[in-house]
DNA sequence: CCCCCCCTGCGA
DNA sequence: TCGCAGGGGGGG
């Protein structure tokens, strides 16, 4: 579930689920879901069994638990441990959860392919018996322990989060389109002083972080600007402009649930978002602009594929010279 | 800053 | 068989 509003449906899905419980068990079926993980699953399981998750945060596409001694700590009980629980789904990442009854799905699954719960890498067990796994097909996605420290500019650290504490691994993330704290001026003027084209600044997290492939597309469009506009050449305006359609389609989205093409890309009860339906131009060249009817278009930039109308977004004016 | 890598699966 | 897929990190 890659993008920020497919993240943030996960968030909320887990919060209701998770917080408050004591992790009893890490179960851990391929290692390489937590290569990121320093020490290895002995230090992780040395990190999570026993403690209370006590809130859920997320920071662009980065998510994470706050952890608390539980209740059978001798001292401290109820203290913070220091380190969170990252997240990150990567590509084709879910966290699902999963509640004990004889409505659950078999823990292990020899269906198709397609069968999501063939690629259960790492089940969390909690207090109540829930479970939450961690489904990822590609393992580019990951969980692991980061230590907390303070977030740079002494505000909350993300969505969720009780205080300025940031996971040592999210430092270099920068804040999100849905952040109270994001100062929009200050990431357009930062947009501007780069000369790479605009999708790529849009597609750093750390300049602005949350923006994936679909929805830097859409937000181009939305702007009326082409993917490969150099920085240099948006005036403040514009580059407001496109920051501002970003974080609308991401809100639009987010209210339906996220975009989902097919079943990888659900909420942790496995339901798709509806967000498809509504977007532009990502996935459809060849189809008509909803705007002016040109043909829409798909071009590899670095790899990836923008999709663009050729006719309504068009590089940036150059700032006129002799304009006085 | 571009290119490659990390992976698996699917459709052309 | 190849190219492509909502991710990010590290190398040259």
């Amino acid at each position: 579930m890659p993008e920020l509003p497919e993240v943030e449906v996960v968030r909320r899905g887990l919060a209701p689920r998770t917080v408050g419980r004591t992790i009893e068990a890490v179960e851990v079926l391929d290692s390489r879901i937590i290569r990121r993980q320093v020490g290895g699953v002995d230090r992780l399981r040395g990190a999570l069994v026993g403690t209370r998750m006590t809130a859920v945060v997320r920071r662009g596409k980065f998510l994470w638990w706050r952890l608390a001694d539980g209740p059978d700590a001798a001292e401290g009980a109820g203290a913070d441990t220091g380190e969170a629980l990252m997240g990150h789904l990567g590509m084709s990442g879910q966290l699902r959860v999963r509640t004990p009854g004889p409505m659950s799905p078999p823990l292990d699954s020899e269906g198709p392919a397609s069968d999501p719960l063939r690629h259960r890498r790492l089940t969390l067990h909690l207090d109540d018996g829930t479970a939450i796994d961690l489904i990822d097909q590609r393992l580019f996605g990951g969980l692991w322990t980061s230590p907390l420290e303070p977030s740079a500019d002494g505000r909350l650290a993300g969505l969720g989060s009780p205080d300025t504490l940031l996971p040592e691994a999210a430092s270099g993330i920068a804040r999100d389109l849905l952040d109270p704290a994001a100062d929009l001026p200050s990431i357009a003027r930062t947009l501007r002083t780069r000369r790479a084209g605009v999708k790529s600044l849009l597609l750093s997290q750390s300049i602005v972080s949350g923006i994936g492939n679909i929805y830097a597309d859409e937000a181009l469009w939305a702007a009326r600007t082409r993917y490969d506009t150099p920085g240099t050449e948006l005036s403040q305006r514009r580059a407001l402009s496109i920051l501002r359609a970003a974080g609308e389609v991401m809100e639009r989205a987010l209210a339906v649930g996220g975009t989902s093409f097919d079943a990888l890309y659900v909420n942790v009860d496995g339901r798709s978002g509806y967000f498809a339906r509504s977007l532009a131009v990502y996935g459809r060249e060849g189809e008509p602009c909803p705007r002016c009817g040109n043909l829409l278009r798909r071009a590899l930039h670095q790899g990836r594929s923008s999709h663009y109308c050729p006719r309504c977004q068009r590089p940036a004016p150059r700032p006129r010279r002799d304009a006085r």
